[in-house]
DNA sequence: TCGCTTCTTTGACAAGTCTCAATGCACTCG
DNA sequence: CGAGTGCATTGAGACTTGTCAAAGAAGCGA
């Protein structure tokens, strides 16, 4: 039930920070939100006509499991956990968001995860009923809210793959092959991660010490290094990606 | 259980089997796929206005993973499992689909894991232009579309979660209380399922022997009952939700 | 019906992962 | 600078699941 009030410095979003009355604000949508949708334009040069930026510190719950779902977001900088935690609480992790994905659009009214910042966060929010507004009158944006459901029930269909009959060490080895193929733009094998071994271990469905073993062993075998806590450096991509496969 | 107008062989969709000219034909949209994306109509009262019935044998394959995506269907009768086989030999079982559900719907332009029958299956089957067509014009069927993409990423998070913690014997309770939850129609407590063991290890992501002792202890503490083959019956709705839960 | 095949169930053992405990490491705050 | 704190790593043993093997049911065709 935490919602993100404004500590200093936190809530930057001028329209989005006076409340929950997106619905009466339909001039968010006309000036703002319109580029919501669009996977093609995140970047700077583009925030400007995105007024509705919103920023989270580190930890920092963005909304929780169950919460009346007002507003999808999409990422622009630093990456955002989905969890759910369990009645022994154990935490499963279900997707990691990184800068230009979207997450937050449910169909149901509530949130069906919790999502927290994992280091600080940017986001662009959208109020659901701007959202509504924007698809009903324009197929390409329906098509693009599509588009991106499909790509995270893709993800999720890999998850499960993954989860299903993968050793510690192919996941290991398969999440870190994952984060290089996203990240293409980042200078070569050099993953900056801002995960604790904890969300690493919560995603991957282990213990963290099975994690961290599965880490040390790919060290060991000269695949990775792990040059400080958030860096991982990939030295040998093929030998990853066979590890990942099943070869061992 | 059978039953819909049909045939000998397997395609009696006069207008589907005349091969992948679907484009060319939005007659078929018009007086069948209409009411594909209809949750609510599925029943026969319906399916005469439906011209297209497919149907699918035992273990038959409905697509191929990698295989253009030509069509979406929709669940008449029977059960249809969704997998992705591994280098290893080994096969994941994504979802289930049951009566009423919808699958194959794909956005980009291949099918990201194969279809078969469980046992025998009864399907509706629409052109996916013909589908693109319908979504274009009419904002109701975009929606209804947005909704069975939803809840299947629903369903993946939901599988996500049993697998990244949950111990054999508490997948095998979750799944038949799932089961349990989706077939309310059915006499009390009775599940009548096609799936083989093997089927079912193959999604809980754990191997058959173990599944099979998993089922056996829940019959030793009378909480399910397994009369034949193919057929569960829950005797115990209030332990079979402890177990799922964790709760031993 | 018998015999054959396939699927299911059970057992014994091996392998992998988890739990608990201790140590190491990096960073922050006095 | 040193103590304290939180996170990461490693080790030892318990427990769960996988593997291999065999026996028991169930379905099928001759």
């Amino acid at each position: 039930m935490q919602r993100t009030a404004a500590e200093p410095g936190r809530d930057l979003g001028a329209l989005s920070s006076s409340g929950e009355s997106a619905s009466a604000r339909p001039a968010a949508c006309e000036h703002g939100c319109r580029f919501f949708m669009d996977e093609a334009c995140a970047h700077k040069s583009d925030m400007d006509k995105v007024g509705v930026t919103v920023k989270f510190a580190r930890n920092e719950t963005i909304y929780s499991k169950g919460d009346e779902a007002h507003y999808s977001y999409k990422m622009i900088e630093g990456a955002v956990r989905l969890s759910r935690i369990f009645a022994d609480g154990r935490r499963q992790i279900v997707n990691f968001y990184l800068p230009d994905e979207t997450f937050g659009i449910e169909l149901s009214g509530e949130y069906t995860s919790t999502a927290e910042a994992v280091g600080d966060v940017v986001t662009l929010r959208c109020p659901r009923l701007c959202i509504a507004q924007l698809t009903a009158g324009n197929p390409d944006i329906s098509q693009k809210r599509l588009a991106m459901l499909s790509k995270n029930l893709a993800a999720a269909e890999r998850h499960v793959a993954m989860l299903g009959h993968q050793s510690a060490k192919e996941r290991v080895a398969s999440f870190f092959l994952a984060l290089e193929m996203q990240r293409r733009t980042e200078s070569e094998g050099m993953l900056d991660l801002p995960l604790s071994r904890q969300d690493i271990a919560d995603y991957l469905g282990l213990t963290i010490e099975t994690t961290c073993r599965a880490l040390s062993e790919l060290k060991r075998q000269k695949i990775i290094d792990a040059p400080s806590r958030r860096r991982i450096v990939i030295r040998d991509l093929a030998g990853l990606q066979a590890i990942a496969e099943g070869d061992v």
